[in-house]
RNA sequence: GUGGGUGUAGCUCAGUUCGGUUAGAGCGCUCGGUUGUGAUCCGAGAGGCCGGGGGUUCAAGUCCCCUCAUCCACCCCA
């Protein structure tokens, strides 16, 4: 037989149960925060229109979208006229384009679902990864911005998460902090882009960075002085108040700071040289790092150009996105060696004759609400392979009725920790179990 | 996309310096230590054309070239 690579594709994973498990109880944990904040769940397709999402993430970006070949006739030209959705965002602005006159407004959604990037992987990054996006489209008020923040807090501190920083800011701010250093507005973006790595290459790497994207000398020494400072957000505030869009900017994040206030878990703070690589971003942005790590670990903003993108007039849109990959990775590595608990109980099949018989008292088990597995391998059931099993499965009990018992009206049950086991009345079956296992 | 590291058993890795008989360990797996007792203990066993291709050589896991995969840093991002 010819062997085939059995790995899943480069970027790609496969989840194995406990993996299943762990994941399914973080996305739970998540859907219950965002609806208690009035958020409602959505679902679009796993791929788009080519051109629903052509453009709307810069020239990078768009390299990186997955493509899908035309099929028939076409499909050796290699021309593409469907695609892998790349992120939630652009959907939910299609879907608010379609749907807007049936949606309430403002629309509020969550959604959490895999997106495909074709990008090269790395550590905690997949060329298929899921995101989960809170979005409120429809409402130009600070209060939905504030709503997103206090909300995406809200899910890490319930995920236990506590120790993280939401860093905020305006777009308006940052356009003002460009003009307010005198930065010809050609070159906004790339100093940005430049500033944005303070934290991660220190002052004197941002000034080289500057520099080497051709800001003039005496603006990036104006910059690295300010930079140095300890109370850099107060020192940037000066400079924003010399001008109408920084000062404009910084009442946004001030009128946002007020309304989130103190948050469980965590700190928020005007973060002044953050910026936020996607281009879409209109007014305030955010992004959380977290103290143990020094990645990001959510982020969002304020778009309200997108949804305008799909039809005639703008609408104002809002939200943030959990970077739930690495959330996970946190997660697991918290976890380490805290295996999954396996079911309650293992029904074994001693022998042919028994096999009706341990069927009916797994499913007799499971309407008593204990979650049963019933032994479903064939050839040797030998006991000492089933209870080898069950200790795999991190079972807690076995319930074993071989012919002896059946002849008897009895039942043996063995806790698998402890090793005790008992053979009872079969009738008692249900007292004796939730004596063990505690119901 | 740029630079560097690593590819040997299902998993984690020795062995490669200075090429030389049947390539090892731990864990896992299978079987056994008598009837129907796991996890522990003891014993036995299966499993590898040493990532793939080409070259040098009497001889290549070991040296050279190419290729693929994977990891780390940078870039970018979630």
């Amino acid at each position: 037989m010819a062997s085939i690579d059995a790995n899943p594709p480069s970027g790609t994973r496969d989840f194995l149960p406990a993996e299943v498990s762990r994941r399914e109880h973080a996305f739970a944990t998540i859907r219950t925060a965002f609806q208690r904040h009035g958020f409602e769940p959505l679902d679009t397709p796993a791929f788009e229109r080519l051109e629903v999402l052509t453009g709307k993430y810069g020239e990078e970006g768009d390299q990186l979208i997955f493509k899908i070949l035309r099929r028939g006739e076409h499909e050796t030209t290699g021309e593409a006229d469907h695609a892998l959705r790349y992120d939630l965002t652009v959907p939910l602005a299609r879907v608010a384009a379609r749907y807007g006159s049936q949606l309430p407004t403002p629309f509020k959604r969550y959604q959490i679902a895999p997106v495909w990037r074709a990008d090269r992987p790395g550590k905690g990054r997949y060329r298929e990864f899921f995101q989960c996006d809170v979005d409120t489209i429809g409402s130009d008020s600070a209060v939905a911005d504030a709503s997103t923040i206090v909300a995406v807090a809200d899910v890490l501190d319930a995920l236990g998460l506590a120790g993280f920083t939401v860093q905020l800011n305006s777009r308006q701010a940052l356009a003002g902090l460009i003009e307010a250093y005198g930065i010809p507005p050609q070159l906004a973006d790339s100093t940005l882009v430049g500033l944005d790595k303070l934290d991660k290459i220190g002052v004197d790497g941002v000034a080289a960075e500057l520099r080497d994207r051709g800001v003039a000398a005496d603006a990036v020494e104006a910059l690295v002085t300010d930079l140095g400072r300890d109370d850099l957000a107060d020192a940037i505030r000066e400079r924003l108040i010399a001008n109408d869009v920084g000062r404009a900017g910084l009442a946004e994040v001030d009128q946002i700071l007020d309304l989130v206030g103190e948050v469980p878990g965590g700190r928020v703070s005007y973060a002044p040289v953050m910026a936020r690589g996607l281009s879409y971003y209109t007014g305030p942005v955010f992004e959380v790092v977290h103290e143990a790590l020094d990645t990001t670990i959510a982020a969002g903003g304020r778009y309200d150009g997108l949804v305008g993108m799909f039809q005639g007039q703008d609408v104002p849109a809002t939200g943030g996105s959990l970077g739930i990959e690495r959330i996970l990775l946190l997660l697991e590595q918290a976890a380490e060696g805290t295996p999954a608990p396996g079911p309650d109980v293992l029904v074994t099949v001693m022998d042919d004759a028994g096999a009706a018989d341990a069927f009916a008292t797994a499913g007799r088990l499971r309407r008593a609400g204990y979650t049963v597995d019933l032994y479903s391998g064939g050839g040797s059931r030998k006991l000492g392979k089933q209870l080898k099993y069950a200790d795999r499965r991190a079972v807690r009990v076995a319930v074993i009725r071989g012919a002896d018992e059946r002849a008897a009206g009895r039942v043996t049950v063995k806790h698998l920790a402890s090793g005790e086991q008992a053979t009872i009345d079969d009738a008692g079956l249900e007292d004796h179990l939730a004596g063990l296992l505690g119901r």
